[in-house]
DNA sequence: ATGCCTTTGTGAACGCGTGCACAAAGATTG
DNA sequence: CAATCTTTGTGCACGCGTTCACAAAGGCAT
């Protein structure tokens, strides 16, 4: 998925498990639709189908909120959609301010999904002087010199940062220092902040490599004899196998494409030859 | 289906555990900074704190893909990087195709992380017959029509949807169809695919949920007074405490302020639109 | 070589999250 | 009111991920 937090160390959470926690906006989600459609009630199995989850899960995770459910019928939709709404905090006003208005930032403050789940996009702060007032999703964009007045003046406790890497820490110390608590960070960038700032990060590039992982082993599988090979190469080659089989097989493609590892990385990307890990053809 | 490694530890095989293939990407990066420093070696200590993790769980990540560094001085930067790399396939070149071209797509598209770490945007489609052409990121966007097409015809296996929700699982169904096998979704949607197809999810307004649940739970902490006399009250009074203590607590947030949900519950539909979270994205 | 110092690699313990399976609870029907 | 049927809520077991703590391994100085 998307996330990481930043380490909570000793927080008494009496409280509701944080896997549960990330799948609350999801039911919402689903909840929403079914008001929508005027359903009065659901049950915990169509629910589950609705969000993607296990409804064994569902109902263990509605279980830390209390017994909103009636045996035998289900939950009653729009009662839900209350406590859950209640649960996450949605019942209140939330601004929010983005900082960093490049094309990522005048998207996410075009984004529609925010002010429908009650945060209100206080500001949008940029750090270029020719973007002052430049109005972006029908909002002037406000210089980085009043951020602090900004976030103090709206009462602001979410901040948003969308700016390059580079600037990122920099703004989020700011961004604290003005009593910001909860960060949402674009930036890919790993922030360090003291204790009690709660970070969430979103990293696009993050979520392509680990797809590109599983794509590699996916097509690594298809030809999976490849693999097999190698295994082969390391034995008979009487290899010096370390501690245990995982090693093996690295070892296996070290002892033979990968021995000119620096040197690849000095430059091209190629590397199809005889690598024994890597996938030598592409998936079409 | 997986019959082959029942009883073993998962050190065999590519068995590297799915939280640790959420971290490498973090640890490269990490490690190419400190490449284009010209840093030689780098202590565990040292790294996972770059890296903003604890340095047992990165050495015991880095066990999995072998023993690639050197008691008492440390992992070599440069053969890091490459290993790293390696393991997530970043050695080969990922094509890959953005469907939907709204104020997200085309952050995306503009994007650098993209390129940066072996994925080319081949191809940016969209639905807007009125787009066809219009250049986005140097590049013109594509109509829906060529899907299929363009997919085979540069063999991109990963998709990036970035349509709004309503359209999502119908571009995601066409794209698994032509061939797509693993996919990124920023559209506020669960999506159902075929076994062995990946699917990664984005969700912005989730993740604003999330922070706004913590928030809220420091905010009730701080003035947390309340909380504590309310439990209290529980007990002297003999109530019978409900189900659990976290049950307990939200009892005592509706006797105070959420007093009027039954009511507001009846009500709830009003606040927001029909929008949902619908529009991941509108088409500009 | 020998001994010291640093840092890795990992065994083991622990805690969290997940899924199963079922008893209890309530609706519904006759 | 009793019987039946549906669906919740949860006790339990299991597996994954995290963290601790330390022996082994390598470098380095003497």
């Amino acid at each position: 998925m998307a996330t990481g937090r930043t380490h909570r160390p000793a927080t008494r959470s009496r409280g509701i498990p944080e896997a549960t926690v990330a799948r609350l906006p999801l039911y919402l989600r689903a909840l929403t639709a079914l008001s929508e459609r005027s359903v009065p009630t659901v049950s915990s199995e169509e629910l589950a189908a609705a969000a993607g989850v296990n409804s064994a899960k569902l109902r263990k995770d509605f279980s830390y909120l209390g017994s909103y459910g009636t045996r035998g019928v289900g939950y009653d939709v729009e009662y839900l959609v209350y406590q859950i709404s209640r649960e996450l905090g949605l019942t209140q006003d939330w601004p929010v301010v983005i900082v960093g208005i490049g094309n990522l930032g005048a998207a996410l403050a075009n984004y529609g999904g925010f002010a429908s789940r009650g945060f209100r996009v206080a500001a949008l702060i940029d750090a270029d002087p020719n973007m002052a007032g430049t109005p972006v999703a029908g909002m002037p964009v406000q210089h980085t010199d009043d951020l602090e007045k900004i976030i103090e003046d709206n009462g602001v406790s979410i901040g948003v940062i969308s700016t390059p890497a580079g600037a990122a820490q920099q703004v989020c110390d700011r961004l604290v220092a003005a009593g910001i608590t909860s960060i949402l960070n674009f930036a890919p960038t790993v922030l360090s902040v003291p204790d009690g700032v709660d970070v969430r990060k979103v990293d696009l590039s993050i979520e392509l490599q680990i797809l590109a992982f599983h794509e590699q082993r996916k097509a690594g599988e298809e030809a999976g004899a490849e693999v097999v090979v190698a295994d082969a190469v390391a034995e008979t080659a009487g290899v010096d196998v370390p501690v245990d089989e995982g090693a093996a097989e690295a070892t296996a493609a070290e002892a033979t494409a990968a021995e000119a590892a620096p040197a690849a990385r000095t430059e091209s990307t190629d590397r199809k030859g005889p690598d024994g890990d890597v996938p030598a053809v592409m998936p079409a």
